[in-house]
RNA sequence: CGCGGGUUGGAGCAGUCUGGUAGCUCGUCGGGCUCAUAACCCGAAGGUCGUUGGUUCAAAUCCAGCACCCGCAACCA
């Protein structure tokens, strides 16, 4: 794999972030660091979506300017993914002033192809909403729902682009490429919505929406959020009507967008049709994301439940965020949607990173310096006596084997697939060490065995490492540093022989590398 | 008849395409072990796989109908 560019939708900052937008930068993450193990040339991009009516209706009942809550509210987001160990590579802001020239030339571009056309038509506007209505959302009585006022017929003119156009070709590619969009059973959806579909409105009058890029050479209308907010996947990258940055060359097409389910419709159906019309090539998948409930209730400001990416980290106290990202990352199979709930929280990492993997790396560390004085025995390798514990040598291959299924479900973006199947293995080298009872061996002054037998735990552990680090980076590198492990090396390279002889650890030097999750914070957040 | 998803032991899910002893994680109960983070290992209880009917030697799985829940369509990440 040559290179691997990967992004997030990008987020309307009209307000702070919730747990929601945690939820889609950490699986981007996720696979954004898996990926890093597999290509030197990961880029992995993120940003904010700041134009429209609704910052410029917050900001001024606010009493600042656009751009003051932009600016105050991109940080919030910037400084949520700090928290969270979000590891981008570029943070776009639909207002960065590259973008909006860029934008511009794009439009600019699609008119002088004719693809963008000037149309008027009529609508019901309402003075309350400052926009037009569907019919079909008005009241029995034809009123707002919302301000319950009659709206006006009123006659606008803007910019349409050609989306009907591009309908064969964007069934044809979608037929063709079965993986486009992830998971499968969504891409029915967006070939049903692509049936009827329609040439789509890309600007609006100056006069109503002021707080938008303007239109080249027509100072009256100003670019709607889809060419605005949609190109930034490209000019990200220094993408240019005329002249294509070397960055653009070298990682456009995107490797896949990651999305929530609800704006499936406009990066499947819109995107592909701009960057048709812009003779550019698709990005190579789509992946939509289902939801994350909150104690399997849908989120929302009405019901009060909306939580705050870093909330969960604060009640319960985490020092890292470790704990909060395996639990996002597994909270629901691929594209469908997740819960959280405190109790499952705990309960969960607990089980798994603490109980399980945690406590395995420490126990087998303490026996070797119980044992050995903490040094790895020169011929305790699997290799040197294959036969001497049984197990141990599958156990090996199991754990590279491993390797493979996990970097399969990523190429299909199965990372809560992925992460079950590290704690398989997990599981199986728990089960190795009781079976084997090295213990007992010591007991018996089966040296011999008993050094094999935590050789070979460590081996798997520094396995483990590698493969757990896209979810939980600072438990990884404390398990590779208690290891001596190099973390930075590719999946493809690892190999069954990462532990040296010699001296690996003092007793002083083992440290937990997760401690459960005390059930008395738990019960405190909980009365929050 | 708008479109789509879902309905599997106490909880959350896989299995359904390619019919053939119902599986995983967590929880519960009993036992074991003592290296470890009250952790680890073993065993058990618990399911007529939403419902009705059909195809078949055989259906969670295929076909037809029905019920309930959820999402999209309609500026919710």
């Amino acid at each position: 794999m040559d290179k691997f560019y990967i992004t997030t939708a990008i987020d309307y900052v009209n307000g702070a972030p919730h747990i929601g937008h945690a939820y889609e930068k950490i699986i981007t993450d996720v696979i954004a660091r898996h990926y890093s193990q597999r290509t030197d040339d990961m880029y992995f991009l993120t940003g904010t979506d700041e134009h429209g009516i609704k910052i410029q209706k917050t900001a001024a009942a606010k009493g600042i300017t656009p751009k003051e809550l932009c600016d105050e509210n991109a940080q919030k987001f910037k400084d949520a993914w700090n928290a969270l160990d979000i590891n981008y590579n570029q943070f776009i802001r639909t207002t960065d002033d590259y973008h909006e020239k860029a934008v511009q030339k794009i439009f600019k571009k699609l008119v002088e192809k004719g693809d963008i056309y000037k149309h008027s038509y009529e609508g019901l506007y309402c003075q309350g909403c400052e926009c037009f209505l569907n019919p079909k959302d008005l009241t029995e009585d034809g009123l707002c729902p919302d301000h319950l006022k009659k709206p006006e017929v009123v006659k606008e003119e803007n910019y349409f682009f050609k989306l009907t156009k591009y309908k064969d070709a964007i069934i044809k590619h979608i037929k063709d490429n079965p993986d486009f969009i992830v998971p499968a059973f969504r891409a029915n959806e967006v070939l049903n919505q692509l049936e009827d579909i329609q040439d789509i409105s890309v600007s609006r009058a100056k006069s109503n929406v002021q707080w938008g890029i303007d239109v080249l050479d027509d100072p009256e209308q100003s670019i709607y959020v889809w060419i605005d907010a949609l190109s930034n996947y490209i000019t990200a990258l220094g993408y240019d009507t005329e002249t294509n940055s070397e960055k653009y060359n070298k990682y456009w097409p995107a490797d896949v967008h990651v999305i929530g389910k609800d704006i499936l419709k406009f990066h499947s159906i819109y995107w592909p049709a701009f960057l048709m019309a812009l003779d550019l090539p698709l990005p190579k998948h789509i992946f939509a994301h289902g939801w994350i409930t909150i104690d399997e209730t849908k989120m929302s400001k009405s019901l009060g439940n909306v939580i705050s990416p870093t909330s969960v980290i604060e009640n319960f106290e985490l020092k890292e965020p470790d704990a909060f990202r395996y639990y996002m990352a597994t909270s629901a199979p691929c594209g469908r949607d997740g819960n959280y709930s405190d109790d499952d929280f705990k309960e969960k990492v607990n089980a798994h990173l603490a109980n399980s993997m945690g406590n395995l790396l420490n126990r087998t560390l303490s026996m070797l310096v119980k044992y050995f004085d903490g040094e790895i025995k020169e011929g305790s390798k699997v290799a040197s006596h294959p036969e001497l514990v049984s197990g141990s040598l599958e156990l090996l291959k199991k754990a590279l084997g491993t390797v493979k299924i996990v970097e399969n479900h990523f190429n299909h973006f199965e990372i809560a697939e992925a992460a079950q199947e590290i704690m398989n293995i997990v599981d199986l080298t728990n089960k190795f060490v009781t079976d084997n009872a090295p213990w007992t061996l010591a007991k018996e002054e089966k040296m011999a065995e008993c050094a094999q037998v935590l050789t070979t735990v460590l081996e798997v552990m520094c396995i483990v490492a590698a493969l757990i680090y896209p979810y939980c980076p600072n438990i990884a590198k404390s398990m590779a540093k208690q290891l001596s492990f190099d973390l930075s090396v590719k999946l493809d390279d690892l190999t069954a022989d990462n532990i040296k002889n010699g001296k690996l650890i003092s007793k002083e030097e083992i440290t937990p590398v997760f401690l459960r999750v005390d059930s008395e914070l738990a019960d405190k957040s909980s009365k929050k």
